[in-house]
DNA sequence: AGGTGGACCCGAACGC
DNA sequence: TGCGTTCGGGTCCACC
């Protein structure tokens, strides 16, 4: 799943590739992509123009253009981009939509279950849309555990759930959450407001690896998620404790145990996490 | 207010 | 073997 090290991992790559050219034509062969606009609103509103900058935020993909107008695309679970010729996954029926540029090349997007999106904003829109949406960049330096701590101060969900929240912190997953706890030590059932100091610290450092790690190996590639050019990521081969219950925790020895949390599966060690309050 | 659970979608895994 | 059923995942939204 496209969480924060995959999607960093996909804007480091097609950055440099996409600055500086022009779109030449845009095809939306899915209504459910672009709502509430249209295909064609989409399509007319980006033809012709020079993307200016790519970037992360959370989870989201901002495609940037002369004017201040942005593309944000959302991946959720399935969307990958490709990027080529025109002919680029043409004969895959999960390409639902393709941007020529004015050099030949051309991205492709690719999804599943369609549950992608690509809103299109305004540059006097766009600040306020992420704000509403994203809390605080956890690689960004000023995420400081004192940070965290008060994000996370009087609230009574299960640290899970509160992790997954974007708007306590922008771009963790179900992953990257199950594997951060699992560095920090500390239960995803564990009410996210009554962490100690300490805690609070190891969490922050386990939340900071489990991304940079994630980010090293280029993502975590289980089933769909793809690089721009169709390699996978292998974080997969370092999971800690996603998808493992059974097998041993590699600090312990226990075996992994698997749960539900705040309605997702949930994996953690029973011996190294263990529940305190 | 803040937390929880269902809807959305569709392939895969599972159960009979 | 072949069918039907369940599950999962990120976000939004209705509900408590």
């Amino acid at each position: 799943m496209p969480e924060l090290p995959e999607v960093e991992s996909i804007c480091r790559r097609l950055e440099p590739l996409v600055v500086g050219r022009t779109i030449e034509r845009v095809s939306i062969g899915d209504l459910r992509l672009v709502q509430p606009s249209s295909p064609a609103e989409v399509a007319s509103a980006l033809t012709g123009r020079k993307i200016t900058a790519l970037e992360r935020r959370g989870k989201y993909l901002v495609v940037g253009f002369e004017s201040g107008l942005a593309l944000l695309a959302h991946l959720r679970m399935t969307g990958s981009f490709r990027l080529g010729d025109r002919k680029e996954l043409e004969d895959d029926g999960y390409r639902r939509a393709v941007i020529e540029f004015d050099d030949g090349s051309a991205l492709s997007y690719r999804d599943v279950r369609r549950f992608g999106t690509w809103r299109l904003l305004d540059a006097d829109e766009l600040e306020g849309f992420l704000a509403e949406r994203l809390g605080p960049e956890p690689l960004s330096a000023d995420f400081t555990p004192g940070v965290l701590g008060e994000r996370l101060s009087g609230r009574r969900a299960p640290i899970k759930a509160a992790l997954l929240d974007q708007r306590t912190i922008a771009g963790l997953g179900n992953i990257y959450v199950d594997e951060a706890l699992w560095r920090a030590r500390v239960h995803p059932a564990r009410r996210a407001g009554g962490l100690g100091k300490a805690t609070i610290a190891r969490l922050h450092d386990g939340i900071c690896a489990a991304l940079e790690e994630g980010i090293e190996r280029q993502g975590a590639t289980l089933r769909d998620y793809a690089l721009p050019a169709g390699e996978r990521g292998s974080m997969q081969d370092e999971f800690r404790v996603y998808g493992r219950d059974g097998k041993p925790c590699e600090r312990c020895g226990s075996a992994i145990s698997k749960t539900r949390i705040a309605g997702r599966g949930t994996w953690f060690c029973p011996r190294c996490q263990k529940r305190r309050t």
